[in-house]
DNA sequence: TTGACATGCAACCATTAGGTTGTATATTAA
DNA sequence: TTAATATACAACCTAATGGTTGCATGTCAA
């Protein structure tokens, strides 16, 4: 089948809800360590790291060891390669692009 | 964790290479019967059916019966919630988006 | 320098997911 | 009306996934 995407299948990352949930703290905290991240969610730290490793292997989180401390970020381009694939296959990606556009700019209008 | 999208989990969905590469290809011929999407992969009819219901369960397939064939298409809106969801999360989404929009109009001009 | 803290490593477990095969049902064609 | 076709249903198997716990390691502070 030879998915072929740069890192680790950026799908499956986003696959599991609480992976999401990570990414979607991520995105509105900045750089968290394990233990403030495995806080926010009820299962042990360990679980959490699983879930920051997989994230990092398919290039959506950067991690950056500090001392005895992991931070870890949302990457800036963590949505790229789903993006790209979506593009390619989306027929009506042009209509909708600007259909995105549209709701982007009524939403900053606010 | 209540992922609440309308359907069933789009980025799980789409997780599969095999769920991918079946998209990929209803995207390019339009509506195919069970059997000659299963032609074109190494695994048995009713792999592909159960790919096919996952996919159409995300809402991202529309399958019609007629008489004893299935026709499944990709859905127009496909890949909306995706899309919709990275929305929310990505800090660069109006760059991004206009980058692509340009890689788009130069894809166009060809 | 010793203890506490933050994380990593590893073994293990239960459930889910992707696949198989066999059989049943409905529809079309001869 | 009968046979072939197209798919659905269901049971089953294996491997991967998401989680756990216990222990080891490295780093900072008293």
């Amino acid at each position: 089948m030879n998915s072929s995407f740069e890192h680790a299948d950026p799908f499956a990352a986003l696959s599991d809800a609480t992976r999401r949930a990570i990414v979607e703290r991520l995105a509105t905290t900045g750089p968290q360590r394990v233990a403030d991240i495995a806080d926010g969610f009820e299962m042990s730290r360990q679980a959490v790291t699983k879930h920051l490793d997989i994230l990092a292997g398919a290039g959506m989180v950067h991690s950056e060891r500090r001392g005895r401390e992991r931070f870890s970020r949302l990457a800036e381009n963590a949505f790229d390669p789903i993006l790209a694939w979506i593009k390619r296959y989306d027929r009506f990606w042009d209509d909708r692009l600007a259909e995105l556009k549209r709701l982007v700019e009524e939403g900053e209008a606010r």
